[in-house]
Formats: C-alpha cells, sequence, structure tokens
RNA sequence: GCCGAGAUAGCUCAGUGGUAGAGCGCGGCCCUGAAAAGGCCGGCGUGGGGGGUCCGAUUCCCUCUCUCGGCA
C-alpha cells in the first residue's frame, strides 16, 4: 500500500514562506493549509500578514481566514480541521502541503494530541482566581503533590502551565504526564516530510522591519483600530500588532514607539520559532542564500522531495 | 585657537584605588486545548592610545587623539 504524503513547509516569520510554497505546490500538485494560528482569523489580513488575494488564486489556500476573530480557536480544533482537509485533498489526488510558522500547531497535526481533556472553563476560573489570591508558588507546591513529573518539568514561574495541568487533573483524575504518553499521531500510513526555511539571522531580522513597515503602508493602523472596536476572542487578540497599537491608541506612547515594538516582538517571535523548529531532528533544513529568488529556493527543495 | 565637559558592553549611561555593572538591544533554551501566547537562563568588555605614581589603576597625575558644548 501506497504511503499518502504529507508535506510541511515551516519557517519563521517574513522569510518568505508564502511566495516559495505557491511556486512548489504547483510542481507537485498540491494544495496549501495554513499552519499559522492567527491567520485563520478574518478580517485581520494586515495585522497577520495573509497572502494576497492574487497569491491565493493560484493555489487553493485552506484554513486561512476563515474564523470569526471573536471566537476562540486553538490546537485541537486546528488538528481536526486540518486533517478533514486532508482527507478532502487525498480523495482529489493532491498532496497537502502544510505552510506556515505555528511550531506547536504542526507538531500536533503530526504527533497527536492527548485525549479527553479539553479547556474547563469553569476549573480554569477557579484556578485563576487562587493564583491572584495565593500567588504560584502555592498553585506550583499543589501539581507537585499530585503530578511531580509535571512540576519537575514546569518552572514555578509558568503559571499557565501549572494551571493547565491542574485542571487536566481536576477534570480527568489523572495526572498531565501520564495523559500525555496516550497521543496518537499520524502513524505508519503517511509519508511526511518537514522542511524548514531559514537564513542569515540579520537579514531576516531587516525582512521583519521591512515587513513591518509595509503592513504600515498597507494600513495596519486602520484595520487594528476597526478590530478593536469589535470583540476580540483571547486569541485573535495576541497577534502581534494589536496590543502594540493599542498601548499607542491610549495614549502611552508615540506612533513610532508602537512600530519599534512591532519589530521587536517580531524579531523575538522570529527566534522563539527558530529555537522550536531547531529541537525537531525530524526537519530538513533549507537555507536560504543571499539573493536567491523564491523559484530558485522552491526548486532547491522540489529536488530534494523528489 | 582658548575655556569647559566627556571617551566604560551593540546603544544610552552608572560606579569603584583591589581588573566592572543597569536599562534597552542581542544570544540560548522550555513548550501538548491561549502558542504571533506564556516561562527560564546568559554580560556578550583590549574600561580611547601612551607614559607616570602605587604592592595594585578602569579609578589619581601627565600627555596625545577624538567627540560635544561655550568663547573667539
Amino acid at each position: 500500500m501506497l504511503k499518502k504524503k504529507i508535506f510541511f513547509l515551516i519557517g519563521p516569520t517574513a522569510i518568505g514562506k508564502t511566495l516559495i510554497a505557491i511556486h512548489l505546490a504547483k510542481k507537485i500538485n498540491a494544495e496549501i493549509i495554513s499552519c499559522d494560528s492567527m491567520q485563520v482569523y478574518s478580517s485581520m489580513d494586515i495585522v497577520t500578514s495573509q497572502p494576497a488575494y492574487a497569491q491565493r488564486k493560484k493555489v487553493k489556500h485552506h484554513l486561512l481566514g476563515v474564523i470569526n476573530p471573536a471566537k476562540e480557536y486553538n490546537v485541537s480544533r486546528y488538528r481536526k480541521d486540518a486533517l478533514s482537509i486532508c482527507s478532502q485533498l487525498f480523495s482529489k489526488g493532491k498532496i497537502p502541503l502544510f505552510v506556515g510558522g505555528s511550531g506547536l500547531y504542526y507538531s500536533i497535526v503530526i504527533d497527536g494530541l492527548f485525549p479527553a481533556a479539553p479547556e474547563d472553563k469553569l476549573i480554569r476560573a477557579k484556578l485563576y482566581k487562587q493564583l491572584s489570591l495565593k500567588g504560584n508558588r502555592y498553585l506550583y507546591e499543589k501539581l507537585a503533590k499530585i503530578d511531580p513529573l509535571s512540576a519537575r518539568r514546569i518552572h514555578p514561574n509558568d503559571s499557565r502551565r501549572i494551571i493547565r495541568s491542574l485542571e487536566v487533573y481536576m477534570k480527568t483524575g489523572m495526572p498531565l504526564s501520564v495523559l500525555q504518553k496516550g497521543r496518537v499521531g499520524l502513524g505508519a500510513g503517511y509519508e511526511i516530510k518537514i522542511l524548514a526555511l531559514n537564513m542569515d539571522r540579520q537579514a531576516l531580522y531587516n525582512k521583519i522591519d521591512q515587513r513591518v513597515s509595509k503592513m504600515f503602508r498597507a494600513g495596519l493602523i486602520k484595520e487594528v483600530s476597526r478590530l478593536l472596536k469589535h470583540k476580540l476572542s483571547r486569541t485573535a487578540k495576541c497577534a502581534i500588532g494589536i496590543r502594540e497599537l493599542e498601548g499607542y491608541f491610549n495614549g502611552e506612547y508615540s506612533l513610532k514607539e508602537a512600530k519599534r515594538l512591532i519589530q521587536r516582538n517580531s524579531r523575538h517571535y522570529a527566534k522563539r520559532q527558530l529555537t522550536w523548529f531547531r529541537r525537531d531532528k525530524r526537519i530538513q533544513w533549507i537555507v536560504i542564500k543571499d539573493k536567491e529568488t523564491h523559484r530558485e529556493v522552491a526548486r532547491r527543495i522540489w529536488k530534494k522531495l523528489s
């Protein structure tokens, strides 16, 4: 039985994934599945740097701008959505090409999620209340008692992860560290290739700074001020550019400062993305050379795949 | 040209006669239902050049170079 092919093209923000992916998709008869926790949202085209419509016409893109920004979205929903698109593509004889920069998202598509412990708003609210009353040390010690393994891995200041682990335990009666062993990934029926783009760090940072400038020219301020007038989900609000401009709108600092913050936070983000990817030893790295065009990079990748 | 102030980390600067810090920047890492989020770690240095005093100078003295003010 022939294995089903699934390809991933990942890389830090602003490195040029979108255009390279379009060239590549055409060569290999693929459709693109966006792998980006923020580009799933609609009406956030500029802040999230979604591919332009002209580009999206060249190759079909999935999971781009499909969620209302008032709604929460998360890895679990993403995996379901992505896998159902995968099976559609397989029946059409197309290869799914995942393209994006959300490390957790792509890895969970491949490796699966441990079952039966979605967010419980009530329990979580209770835990956050305890956090503000008694501090993270208290919760951390609680975790250390019920799940010493997780406690060892989580830093006492990482209250978000402490709370999630406690929530899982309160809900299921099982420690997170035990449940995590039960994850089920895609398995042997698939041929999976993960390609990650990288380039000289300084060159990447220059590209990021330039992209942010471009976003401003494209109407970022207008888009964000419009977004802030409506309800934004906890997740959608996390897109870089929103908080930074909110501070400017509130008169906390100048527009120039807001722009500087967006550039800096994007650089930090890119750095964290690379840290995440580096850990995944399955990745084949594609280092983009100075002056190399998108088409040339796509060609190199294509050769590597065939 | 004269007078004054300064030259210390990538940047802005603090401090001390026992070879140095702070903020920002930067680098590394962790990550399982918020992930563009959240958390952790790291000073990354020819203290402008050269002399002198001293057991010992980044710190005190002299000198040179440069920068910034003011006066001409």
